[in-house]
DNA sequence: AACTGTCCCTGCAAGC
DNA sequence: TGCTTGCAGGGACAGT
């Protein structure tokens, strides 16, 4: 389930190829991922002869952006089970390809997804608006997620992956910045101390910026894959998501707990998350 | 305002 | 073996 580390891991590898190619050809068969627009003709008109100039992340959104109609970018959310892949136009057309970009180097991007939960469109920043602050790019200290977290008073795991409050964490990363904060999950963010605020703040840019190193994380069903389809390793750095029954790496004599909240899998230590 | 449950969707795994 | 059931979850939405 692609979170900011997944997304910005595709980032990096699209600003390296994108800028300066031009879509020349637009396909979407995939109604329900280009649900936002009333058909596939007007999507390609929008996005066909333009050329890519810049390729951006907000949250878990990807925006390329296009040299016209400014503003204007191809938006895209890859859900739970998006791909974006760099591929030949020769190469066979995957299962659940719904929108393909040919490019003017003889390559295709291609938008994948089995569950349909994402979406490709063309629209500009302001559809976007009801995102917060990134959690990488737009949190740059614990003064400022301290004056963030006083405006709210409700549970940290739901706060965290909020993303109108930031935008970014899903729901793997909430439970491993807050294993690496020592905080449970159901913690109010208004019972919070000074020193725990700063141990949120940093686990929250140590977590996400080790993922991103890691070229984020590939679970097994998930298949996330980056732009090239390689899978990425921070799977292998979790702490708690997914370990329920295993020892706690901080404190082995206690046990990951699974529990379902908010209809979501919440994985914590009962002994050292308090 | 905060919280819970439901829905969308497919692939996979467990159970009978 | 082959079926059914449950589960995974981002986000929109309705209801409490």
């Amino acid at each position: 389930m692609p979170e900011l580390p997944e997304v910005e891991t595709i980032r990096r590898d699209l600003a390296r190829e994108l800028p300066g190619r031009r879509i020349v050809q637009a396909g979407a068969t995939g109604a329900r991922s280009i649900r936002r627009h009333p058909d596939p003709v007007s999507f390609r008109a929008a996005v066909e002869g333009t050329t890519v100039e810049a390729v951006r992340r907000w949250g878990k959104y990807l925006l390329l952006d296009l040299s016209r109609p400014a503003p204007a970018s191809v938006v895209v959310h890859l859900g739970m089970s998006g791909q974006l892949l760099l591929s030949s136009t020769t190469a066979p057309v995957v299962p659940h390809t719904h929108v393909v970009l040919g490019l003017d180097d003889g390559r295709d991007l291609r938008f994948v997804d089995p569950r349909t939960f994402g979406e490709v469109f063309v629209g500009s920043d302001a559809s976007l608006a009801h995102l917060g602050v990134d959690a990488v790019d737009g949190l740059h200290s614990g003064a400022q997620l301290a004056a963030m977290l006083a405006r709210r008073n409700t549970r940290l795991k739901p706060l965290l992956m909020d993303q109108g409050f930031l935008a970014g964490i899903g729901n793997i990363y909430s439970d491993e910045i807050l294993h690496a904060a020592r905080l449970r999950y159901d913690r109010t963010s208004g019972s919070l101390s000074p020193a725990d605020v700063r141990r949120l703040y940093r686990a929250m840019t140590g977590v996400l910026r080790s993922a991103i190193e890691q070229r984020g994380s590939s679970l097994a069903d998930s298949q996330y894959r980056d732009a090239f389809g390689a899978v990425g390793s921070y799977q292998l750095s979790h702490r708690v998501y997914g370990r329920q029954g295993g020892g706690c790496f901080r404190c082995p004599r206690s046990t990951i707990v699974r529990v379902k909240t908010g209809g979501r899998s919440t994985f914590f230590c009962p002994g050292c998350q308090h």
